[in-house]
DNA sequence: AGAATAGTGTCTGTCAGACACTATAGA
DNA sequence: TCTATAGTGTCTGACAGACACTATTCT
């Protein structure tokens, strides 16, 4: 089927897939960055992301999931769009358009491929600041990061960043390091017991006193959102 | 400044912005539709938008407002990202990615001018259906009325429906035209005190009944979200 | 037994829903 | 006065926060 339109009629910006991949560990939330090999901001720190490969890619998810896995071995299990930033400025190449994924992953499954590679590394949120940061990459970081904290208000998003099976503690942890503020057991295990996406594993597992019942998300059970936010 | 880089090196998906334009009016929300002029999809009806002008917006956001003031004569009072949408299968020109905006604005301020052009017109959501929709828009239309719900359970984003002067009862209808279900007077009272949102007029207005106090919204005012959802 | 962590019972506070009540305006 | 709409008072219900209490495991 030939069509009389072709693409480079348009002058089009340049539009770009980049990634904000968070996880928790060690009671810190940490952000991935890619040392950039190429200009513009060479040898600056910058999310991991790319161009569409149209032969390739079946949509921008697909784009956005090969240039993670490309940086971390792994296709992390939760990925939504956060959005667009564009403008004439904030690209010495002209216009641009970049679209940003926002993601989460278990830290545990992707450190030893890190560790392998000394252009890709986790960086604590509270140490952003002091780090070379290419194009306005800082302040989408904090965009995604509002959004991440405004998400685990009102829903269990925060179990992406644990194993498969994981504890209520475990989950309350993670949760506390993302809104930075503390939460009630009790509403915790209120949520996941109202929600009905959680199964209890018939082991428990020690850890230093009484043993805690192991919980994970049931097969393909969707996030559910509650109709409240946690107080913060 | 030279640099070694060309936009043209790569080989960019066709980029596009379109928008969702919604306003309640009568009693029914309606999402402003335009007969396309060109191929492909020459004569269905589909979302007003186009492509970037880079030498004449500065963002995407600008896009937006221009490709919405040319069909409407009027810059809407609230604008945001919905998200992208892309692949290679829903626009036969290849792999494409349009960004979609959502917005909303009051139905008197453009009904004079879309009266007067034949390519513009107001479509009941009711009656989306029986139309002929471009691309995959009917399917992106129903994703802006989810958020436009969504959001609407938690915010005031439904005054954006209404003139800058009107009533409890006058927004009390728009809100439950677009969530469709009824919602308490007193609680919306309570919402509209707590939010600090709003400013009551020194007139008052006939109604059919006792005189209805009126209200604005405070000048540079930004929308509050609420922590609870109104129950559906 | 004592320390540490897991888990429960239950009271309070906040705010949405419900709905009866009062207030005011026009016919 | 009757009807229509505006606006209030106040009870209930859902659910988060607080926190004391019990349970279990290890040393």
């Amino acid at each position: 089927m030939t069509l009389p339109y072709d693409i480079s009629d348009y002058k089009n910006p340049l539009f770009t897939i980049d990634n904000v991949l968070f996880t928790v560990d060690k009671n810190a939330l940490k952000v991935l960055l890619v040392k950039r090999a190429s200009e513009p901001f060479k040898d600056a720190w910058g999310l991991p992301g790319g161009f569409v490969d149209i032969e390739q890619d079946a949509d921008t998810n697909a784009t956005a999931l090969r240039k993670l896995k490309e940086k971390t071995s792994v296709i992390p299990p939760y990925l939504e769009q956060l959005k667009v930033f564009s403008g004439l400025t904030r690209d010495p190449r002209g216009f641009s358009a970049t679209l940003v994924y926002f993601a989460l992953v278990q830290a545990q499954t992707v450190q030893s491929f890190i560790d392998t590679v000394d252009d890709v590394k986790w960086v604590e949120m509270s140490a952003i600041q002091a780090i070379d940061i290419a194009f306005d990459h800082e302040h989408i970081i904090e965009q995604a990061q509002q959004r991440l904290v405004q998400k685990s208000l009102y829903s269990m998003l925060p179990v992406y960043c644990l194993p498969e099976q994981f504890t209520v503690s475990e989950l309350k942890t993670v949760i506390e390091v993302i809104i930075g503020k503390s939460v009630q057991r009790k509403s915790l295990l209120r949520r996941m017991e109202a929600s009905g996406m959680f199964e209890t594993m018939t082991e428990k597992v020690k850890s230093g006193g009484r043993k805690a019942q192991m919980y994970r998300l049931i097969d393909g059970a969707s996030i559910l959102n509650f109709e409240r936010n946690l107080v913060i």
